[in-house]
DNA sequence: CTGGTAGGGGAAGCAT
DNA sequence: ATGCTTCCCCTAC
């Protein structure tokens, strides 16, 4: 008799080999299974996917109850209804989600077996498909060599750095890296093999101008098909460096594979366009397998395990989309003038900073026009159109997205990578971030949106502290990724901790990897929020509190931990509010919160250390920023950029200067001496920002020179300091070596804070941000003022940037060096 | 045995 | 106490 056990569920069918020889010669379909690879969902229990996908309630049955079901009649009749509305749902799910018209189109495609496709075997798909296009080729296929075998393979040869980007990294990180490789051989797991997809670092905050995402569509299998990338063309290296891309005219295998997908998918979604209803889901169906096909292929060049197991295509196809993404970077900001905000592997966010959904189109058109030039397969392509757009970190934003439906506009919100979009928060502190995030991109003003966040956290902190909240919404779900006996550390590990115990006390038969586990963070009642163990023992399945008056929801884990960081990290950019009028909010302790300083952050120095005087004072005895002309070579003084822009505020001030014609500049980007029709003297973002780093660097080297100068005017002795800050006497100034004959002290010359007012000069110079939060002005002065400055901000963007960070270099050396001062 | 890498963020343990 | 590293999980692409 087989062994009837249930088999692994994390891979492979919910079966082991036992029932699987039970069912021979027939196709084993695992809804459970399916689910997880075709949905996303918070729980995979056919409740929740019941609930959700099918929109029906299912009943359930605790397994503790079922033997005492079999005692009556009704009961026992309720129980077998309940299997066998089970088993209807099932089979329902198994046709909402097309499972088996999907699997058999993928098998058509690939030539493997269906019953692997059902089981989800996607490396296996490639593989038969790889072997089927090259044998009809007449070439011999690879054997199929174990994963030892390949990752041994690879470690014959020099590892290279993880980052390709450059190749001037020490010895002691490649003795890092096979430290770590080491360890990762030993524990079974695997960092990355190799370099992938390039992360813009996002200009963060909250954009209330259209913002457009383009994106390359299919990068990986387009970039294959571009450079011609295939086993057959590109050249090996012996060094295990990335290889060179092709020369090789002859289309390779696998580009002329992924062509024939790209055109059958063609042809297929064209037979959409006039198919009868009954055939169009069919096509629609068969147009997927074909896109999952292609886009599967990639991966599998890149998995160790595979037949065609091939590193360096995997890493050359990344170093192409690197490239590639950061040559439409370029091209967007250097050539079209516009500010990207954002990309990620094969996406770019422009900022057109306009309030006009049909000209953001039109520069989405010219944008889209100017970057499929370059490229013969690869197409950029107009994704979404945000009105707003609240942009956060990394791989975390949120917009809305203008959506059309027969050409008539609705808005959704968008929100990726947030923590309301992750199964490992509570329901609540979903609920309470999705508020926020609603408020914060309803467009209402600052103050409103503040209010009423404030607003709504003192509620739902009244609401947990009367015990008004349901049980569900402090539901916590994780995923098993091993057995719970095999974690290491489990006991750190609420989730662990919950199965474990829920698997002790007999609640169930134990746990698989791939589990959801639900738990809440309890604390015993009585022991305030002492907190006295660590969090993973407090952990309780929400079961276990519904019998048991022992253990209550731990309110101010959920007030600090689950909703303040969620609410907190929504609002960093939001003004008028503060992780610690949040916590106050909340009723926490709000010194907690304190932001420590930050000096590298966003914290305006020149505010800090020189108060709130005059432009004209606090810049007083700065050089000005020079431009020079390309055509000409004459140049002149760069005038403040929002001056230029806002001549009403500070006419009589400034009169005389504005009959310079430099005031112009800005307004026309060209040198004011150049003649005003041809292409002469036009001045571009890199040629500023060149200028300005170069200036910034004179600056610089004026203060690392040191130079000390006696105060006393007749004696004129000047030297080099010995080094930067020896001591703190020798800052406030020595004695002049020239003593007895003088009796001056020795200063520096130029000081730090000469040449922080200097970068900070020219900081003010480029800004286009920050003067708009400092002036007060009338709204339509205000709006027109933000759109040419907008306009102008993609122009000096580069060149404040340096700048700036110049700047803020500096003065996180300082501070580090003056605190070490005040440590000795 | 059962595609890839990049990256954020929580929590704990460790060295300082 | 505090920064750093490690592990873990989940997500974006």
């Amino acid at each position: 008799m087989p062994k009837l056990t249930k088999g692994n569920s994390m891979f492979g069918a919910g079966a082991s080999p036992g029932i699987m020889s039970c069912i021979a010669g027939r196709l084993l379909c695992d809804t459970f299974l399916c689910s997880r690879d075709l949905l996303k969902e918070v729980s995979y229990s056919l409740t929740q996917l019941a609930k959700n996908q099918l929109h029906k309630d299912r009943k359930e049955i605790a397994p503790q109850d079922i033997p005492s079901m079999f005692q009556k009649l009704e009961s026992l009749i309720e129980l077998i209804e309940c299997a066998q509305q089970d088993a209807w749902l099932s089979l329902e799910l198994m046709f909402h989600l097309s499972v088996i018209p999907l699997t058999h189109q993928l098998t058509k495609l690939s030539g493997n077996l269906w019953g692997k496709t059902l089981q989800g075997a996607r490396a296996q798909r490639v593989e038969y498909l790889l072997l089927h296009a090259f044998h009809e080729q007449k070439y011999i296929n690879p054997d199929k060599t174990s994963a030892h075998a390949n990752e041994a393979k690879d470690q014959r040869l020099p590892k290279r750095r993880i980052d390709a980007g450059s190749a001037d990294r020490n010895a002691e990180e490649f003795g890092g890296d096979d430290a770590k490789l080491e360890t990762d051989h030993v524990k079974g797991k695997k960092g990355p093999a190799y370099a992938g997809g390039l992360v813009l670092e996002p200009k963060r905050g909250l954009y209330d101008k259209y913002i457009l995402l383009l994106d390359f569509n299919s990068l990986y299998p387009s970039i294959i098909q571009e450079y011609n990338i295939c086993f057959t063309t590109v050249e090996k290296t012996t060094d295990g460096s990335i290889p060179h891309l092709p020369s090789f005219k002859e289309i390779g295998v696998l580009p002329k594979l992924l062509r024939d997908l790209v055109e059958r998918r063609k042809r297929v979604k064209q037979m959409m366009k006039n198919a009868p209803r009954i055939k169009l889901q069919q096509h629609d169906i068969h147009q997927q397998a074909l896109k999952l096909t292609a886009n599967s292929m990639y991966g599998c060049l890149g998995f160790s395990n595979s037949r065609f197991y091939a590193k360096p295509l995997a890493e050359l196809i990344t170093l192409q989309g690197r490239e590639i993404l950061q040559r439409t970077v370029d091209l967007v900001q250097n050539n079209l003038n516009l500010e990207v905000i954002y990309g990620d592997t094969d996406s770019i966010m422009i900022h057109t900073g306009l309030d006009d959904i049909e000209k953001a189109k039109s520069i989405a058109v010219k944008v889209t026009q100017e970057v499929n030039k370059k490229y013969q397969c690869l197409v950029i392509d107009l994704d979404g159109l945000y009105k707003r757009m609240l942009l956060l970190k990394k791989k975390k934003y949120a917009a809305i997205k203008v959506q059309f439906r027969n050409d008539i506009p609705y808005e959704v919100i968008e929100r990726k990578g947030l923590d309301m979009v992750r199964r490992d928060w509570s329901l609540i502190s979903k609920e309470i971030g999705d508020f926020c995030l609603n408020q914060i991109l309803s467009g209402g003003s600052c103050d409103d949106v503040v209010e009423s966040i404030h607003g709504a956290l003192v509620k739902v902190r009244e609401e947990m502290k009367n015990g008004e909240i349901q049980l569900e919404k402090y539901v916590i779900t994780k995923t098993l990724t091993k057995q719970p006996e095999a974690y290491p550390d489990g006991k750190n590990q609420p989730h662990v901790q919950v199965a474990l115990r829920m698997k002790q006390n007999g609640s169930c038969t134990g746990f698989s990897p791939g589990d959801t586990i639900p738990y809440v963070i309890c604390c015993e009642q009585g022991t305030s929020s002492a907190g006295s163990s660590g969090m993973a023992q407090r952990a309780r399945h929400p079961d276990e509190l519904k019998d048991n008056g022992k253990w209550i929801i731990d309110i101010d884990y959920y007030l600090s931990q689950q909703i303040h960081p969620v609410v907190s990290r929504l609002c960093a950019s939001i003004q008028g509010t503060s992780p610690e009028r949040l916590a106050d909010c909340l009723g926490l302790d709000s010194t907690k919160f304190q932001r420590r300083p930050n000096y590298a952050a966003d914290v305006d120095h020149s505010s800090l250390l020189l108060g709130s005087v005059d432009d004209c004072e606090r810049y007083e005895g700065c050089e000005p920023l020079v431009i020079s002309c390309p055509s000409c070579s004459s140049s002149f003084d760069c005038p403040v950029v929002v001056t230029s822009f806002c001549g009403s505020t500070d006419d009589e001030t400034v009169s005389p200067a504005r009959e310079k014609p430099e005031r112009n500049f800005w307004q026309s980007l060209r040198c004011p001496r150049c003649p005003i029709d041809g292409d002469m003297g036009r001045v571009s973002p890199a040629m500023i920002a060149n200028q300005v780093k170069r200036q910034a660097d004179h600056f610089l080297s004026l203060y690392y020179r040191n130079t000390m100068t006696c105060d006393d005017e007749t004696c004129n002795y000047t030297t080099r300091g010995l080094n930067l800050r020896a001591s703190g006497d020798f800052e406030r100034g020595s004695v002049c070596p020239n003593y007895p004959h003088c009796n001056g002290h020795l200063l520096k010359k130029y000081t730090e804070a000469d040449l922080y007012k200097q970068l900070s000069y020219f900081c003010h110079v480029l800004d286009t941000e920050k003067c708009l939060q400092k002036l007060n002005m009338e709204a339509s002065a205000r709006m027109s003022l933000e759109t040419s400055l907008s306009r102008i901000r993609p122009v000096v963007q580069m060149a404040a940037s340096v700048v700036s960070k110049m700047r803020d270099r500096c003065a996180f050396g300082w501070i580090n060096l003056s605190d070490l001062v005040v440590a000795v």
